[in-house]
RNA sequence: GGAGGUAUAGUCUAAUGGUAGGACGUCACCUUUACACGGUGAAGACCUGGGUUCGAUUCCCUGUACCUCCACCA
């Protein structure tokens, strides 16, 4: 064995091995399959170590596992089908999509990302997660295409797809409708104006530029100051259209005036009020921020709302200007304050369901448990269905054509897809009126609705190549927690409603890897880890024991300290090895109680790490395993070095034993380390081509002996004792001792083990006076 | 505003109804034939207030702080 372990010589030679040995490979043996469903990766142009956290975590199980004999179905995907994806070629290309076109734009993507998938790949394969590459997809692909217009028409079929024209969430400068999920607070400097609407009526807003759209008036029913209007009919200034006064509890009474105007649309609450009460609807807003009402020709909100605060202020009607900072609706990835127009959209009928989403909810296995609460909160939180057009070039378009002349619904024929309807034709006249002439639907799906499907799109559900195994329901969903309310979501309801099944039985929910200050790495706060000089500097499996000391669904910082200490681990693992293979293992007897006892200990440590990594508790299975080991290399090898140094009754046979299974529990969480020991030492006894296809230790009553268990550890803490009592009399800890008198119950056994360790001449049994604690035992020491 | 989570040494964390284990850092000692990316030892911590209890860091309640998700933001 070499002297030295070279982290980044080793780790290449072994992937290297792996891939040609197809170590990870689902092989359709007919063992029993256990399937992940794991999170494909937005291609955004970079990753950071937080991502190596979290697919780490899943990387363990999967891993683990695969040592305890399952068949491991670990595809991986790429999310290319989105907003950042579409940026990033955008940028790449110095193009625009929507100048593009959308077939063009997709092949653009699918080209010119090749790289960054590359890079992707790259940094996965190099962290060591152990999945099957021949089951990589990319969520643009013409198959995921194929099975996502699949899902609509099926869901169009059994009339859970429907088309209305609502209000919808807008980005003025995206110019395209939005879902809550893409939206975030944004604080902002505006203007509180009180407006007079009568002697009595006045109304408090931040934007009188809506005034014309102004449909009616409310109160709070519980408000006494006001309740005297409730009734009343006022004309709008300015505008004059005549407005009723009503009441709904959604009004604040303490806010502002306690009397609020709902145009359509300034905010979500005018659109509860718009449902609710049917109101007219009247739009001054069109789909670029410009107002289209003749009073503000030609102006943007912004200049509608000054030149209207002006005119209220000239004709006396502004009682107050007020300057505030308020918190806003923003899209996301633009920072543009959203507005709302009415389009037509397409839409899934889910609020039937939620009775049905929450029981399913209760099916599953949550891990850690308190997680399904979020899940719960959100289901049961639900008040519209869930919009899936979004008006972009870039994405999966419908498989929809309208008829030109009763406007019906053409879809599009299943063996015809993937297709664009803005290129492809429909196959059939329309079914109502047998017309052929058609309008193509311009909109692309929502990315959450292809997403949502990743259970299938690992099955190949719909295609010619569908995978017959029995893969669905899958075992395992490992994800984040801040998106269970859209991809786990997501995934249950529409997987339940084209299975009619759970997509799969266990959800592994993970933390965030953050910063050093706990704050979440972003591009644009300048805090990204990037991974890869990480692991040159520490090695893969040194960044995967970081992931793997923080609990699951626990956050944890990265500090650069904490690889430190993995990379310790990593090379105390491989100087073990290096003292283990140069020890006579001949004998297979087991006679010596130190023996016995570590490999008692050892029983125990894999009870305990089996059970908890059963309930994907990697890392306290990993804190059982860490502590063993360490227990092995402080104590029991100097235990044993005596009795190697002077040939009698050889330890190796039971050294080996043990280091053999410490690293088959540590192979999940360091691969390549233990690959290599397992190469080097014990791939010959054992003739399997890799640890991670080898077997995962299990307790062996015949060699579990709990008397050695419990007296082995009250002779640790004596000979610890003699240790420190050396150390406080400032001798070497190899000094001579002359004489030790113990004091308590021993097996005489034990004694020429103490006095080989410690070095001492002589033990006598006897009256002692230093009481060694948590032992039944007192000694006596003379030098 | 609602829901959920967290609060332990300088830092990161673990366990526990009888005052707490580990890692990094710090200090002292040791050049002991796997390892100085080493060994041995030392110093150092349970957010506030109340309750249950013989006894609480641990259970319950309250407050505070932080994090996450959701809602509101006229």
């Amino acid at each position: 064995m070499d002297d030295k372990y070279i982290t980044k010589e080793v780790e290449q030679k072994i992937r290297e091995y792996w891939k040609v040995n197809e170590i990870n490979k689902f092989k359709k043996d007919g063992k029993p399959i256990f399937a992940i469903d794991t999170p494909p990766p937005t291609v955004s142009g970079f990753l950071h170590v937080g991502h190596v956290f979290s697919y780490s975590q899943a990387d363990f199980v999967a891993r683990y596992k695969r040592m305890k004999g399952y068949d491991v179905f670990y595809p991986f995907g790429l999310d290319n089908n989105g907003l950042p994806t579409e940026i990033l070629v955008e940028k790449k290309n110095n193009v625009l999509s929507e100048k593009v076109g959308r077939e063009k734009f997709i092949e653009l993507v699918e080209n010119s990302i090749k790289e960054y998938e590359e890079l992707y790949i790259n940094i996965w394969k190099t962290i060591g997660i152990s999945v099957d590459w021949s089951h990589l997809y990319t969520t643009i692909s013409k198959d995921v295409q194929h099975i996502s217009q699949y899902s609509f028409i099926e869901l169009y079929k059994m009339n859970r797809a429907y088309r209305k024209e609502t209000p919808t969430i807008w980005c003025t400068k995206c110019k395209t409708a939005l879902s809550q999920m893409e939206l975030k607070d944004k604080t902002l400097k505006s203007k509180f104006v009180k407006v007079k609407f009568a002697d009595d009526v006045i109304i408090a807003t931040t934007r009188p530029e809506l005034l014309p759209a102004c449909v009616i008036i409310f109160v709070n029913p519980d408000d006494e100051k006001n309740a005297k209007l409730v009734g009343r009919k006022v004309k709008v200034p300015i505008f004059g259209q005549e407005v009723e006064i009503k009441t709904d509890k959604r009004v604040n009474p303490e806010k502002g005036t306690g009397i609020v105007m709902s145009c359509t649309f300034g905010d979500l609450t005018d659109i509860e009020w718009y449902k609710a009460y049917n109101l007219p609807l009247r739009v001054i807003i069109d789909e670029k921020a410009n107002m289209t009402h003749p009073h503000f020709k030609d102006m943007k909100v912004r200049d509608a709302r000054k030149a209207i605060i002006e005119e209220l202020k000239e004709k006396n009607l502004l009682l107050e200007e007020k300057d505030i900072e308020h918190t806003v609706n923003v899209h996301e990835r633009c920072d543009t304050e959203i507005e709302f127009l009415v389009k037509k959209q397409w839409y899934i009928k889910y609020l039937d369901l939620k009775e049905k989403l929450i029981e399913l909810g209760n099916q599953l296995n949550w891990k850690p448990e308190y997680m399904k609460v979020r899940y719960e909160n959100w289901v049961n939180g639900l008040q519209w269905d869930w919009s899936i057009s979004r008006q972009r070039y870039y994405g999966i378009p419908f498989p929809v054509w309208y008829c030109k002349k009763c406007n019906e619904p053409v879809l599009a024929e299943k063996e015809d897809l993937p297709v664009n309807p803005l290129n492809d034709k429909p196959k059939k006249p329309c079914k109502n009126c047998g017309s052929t002439e058609i309008i193509p639907e311009e909109d692309v799906l929502d990315t959450w609705a292809t997403s949502s499907l990743t259970p299938l799109i690992n099955k190949k559900w719909s295609l010619d190549t569908e995978i017959k195994y029995d893969i669905y329901p899958m075992s395992l969903r490992p994800q984040a927690h801040d998106i269970i309310s859209f991809w786990l979501f997501t995934t249950i309801v529409k997987c339940y409603l084209h299975t009619g099944k759970l997509p799969w039985k266990d959800v592994m929910i993970s933390g965030h890897g953050l910063d050093a200050t706990g704050k979440p790495m972003h591009k644009s706060v300048g805090n990204i880890v990037e991974p890869m000089p990480i692991i040159e500097k520490y090695g893969a499996d040194a960044l995967r024991y970081w992931a793997s000391s923080s609990k699951l669904g626990d956050e944890a910082l990265f500090q650069e300290k904490d690889l430190v200490t993995g990379s310790r681990i990593v090379n105390k693992l491989w100087n073990v090895a290096k003292f283990t293979s140069k020890i006579n293992s001949d004998t297979k007897e087991v006679s010596n109680l130190l023996d016995k006892w570590i490999l008692s200990k050892l029983n125990d440590t894999v009870k305990k790490a089996t059970e908890m990594f059963e309930q994907y508790n990697y890392a306290g299975a990993k804190r059982e395993i860490e502590a063993f080991f360490w227990d092995v290399t402080d104590n029991y090898m100097e235990y044993i070095k005596h009795r190697v140094y002077n040939n009698i009754e050889s330890p190796g046979y039971v050294l080996n034993k043990v280091f053999l299974s410490i690293i088959k529990l540590f192979a999940p969480y360091m691969p390549y380390v233990t690959e290599e020991i397992y190469q080097n030492l014990y791939k010959t006894q054992e003739n399997k081509n890799s640890i991670h296809l080898s077997d995962w230790p299990v307790f062996e009553e015949k060699t579990f002996d709990k008397k050695a268990f419990e007296d082995g550890e009250n002779i640790s803490r004596l000979i610890k004792y003699i240790r420190a009592w050396k150390h406080d009399n400032k001798l070497a800890l190899n000094a001579e001792v002359k004489e030790v008198i113990i004091e308590g119950e021993i097996n005489k056994e034990y004694l020429n083990d103490i006095k080989g360790v410690m070095k001492i001449n002589e033990i006598t049994l006897g009256k002692a006076t230093l009481e060694v604690a948590e032992t039944p035992f007192k000694v006596t020491i003379n030098v």
